[in-house]
DNA sequence: CAAACGATCATCT
DNA sequence: GATGATCGTTTGG
């Protein structure tokens, strides 16, 4: 069953402007990329299922983080049809409430760049990979655990723009053939682009 | 200001 | 054994 991607798509850019709150902090997201799947180069899940990427071949509204770089997480929403393994990299957002905590979490960093950047975004929210799989809670009434990863999604306000995703290399990487990367039109809580550099030769 | 680079390890081949 | 959906610092103009 191939993945639907035009609803991939619409599940992704409906994350932007959505609040995503966990252990005390909460941004609003400004950055998002798709990802579909087996049939997707870029994808974690290009090479099919695996023992890191397993979460993605689950259900939806799920978290899928990985570690990355020797030092770094990235946090995924899982997306679209059960086991098509298609999700949205979260890749900036702007702390609009426990900024105080995303201060301590980020060091020394300005506050604009709290979460601008996938990394830095998941740092500041304090996910790990003790939250891969993890549901993502719809917004309640109720006040919901501290520890539980909640998503707020809220009527996106203004125009968004597209093109290619960062730090994809090969087909994937194309921004002709895979303008999956969405932001907020001239919001300034979004990351810089960095075109994906050629891997660095080894000899001569 | 932009470009280059080192860090550091889970995961896959 | 190589690589990476990155970041912060350093280096050079």
């Amino acid at each position: 069953m191939p993945i639907d991607v035009p609803l991939l798509l619409d599940q992704t850019r409906a994350l932007l402007g959505a609040r995503l709150s966990h252990a005390g902090v909460t941004v609003r997201i400004t950055e998002v990329e798709a990802y579909a799947g087996e049939t997707d180069p870029g994808s974690h899940a290009f090479r099919g299922r695996t023992n890191r990427n397993a979460v993605m071949f689950g259900p939806p509204r799920h978290l899928y983080v990985y570690f990355t770089y020797g030092m770094h997480h990235c946090a995924n929403i899982v997306l679209s049809q059960d086991g098509s393994a298609a999700a949205a990299l979260i890749r900036s957002g702007e702390v609009v409430d426990g900024v105080h905590l995303a201060r301590q979490r980020r060091g020394s960093a300005v506050d604009r760049d709290l979460a601008r950047g996938p990394a830095r975004l998941t740092q500041a929210l304090g996910l790990t990979l003790a939250d891969n799989g993890v549901p993502v809670l719809s917004a309640l009434p109720k006040p919901v655990d501290e520890d539980a990863v909640v998503l707020h999604e809220v009527a996106p306000a203004g125009a968004l723009e597209s093109g290619p995703r960062v730090g994809v290399r090969g087909p994937g990487g194309d921004g002709a053939l895979f303008p999956w990367r969405f932001w907020l039109a001239g919001d300034p809580f979004v990351s810089v682009y960095r075109p994906a550099a050629p891997r660095p030769r080894s000899g001569t």
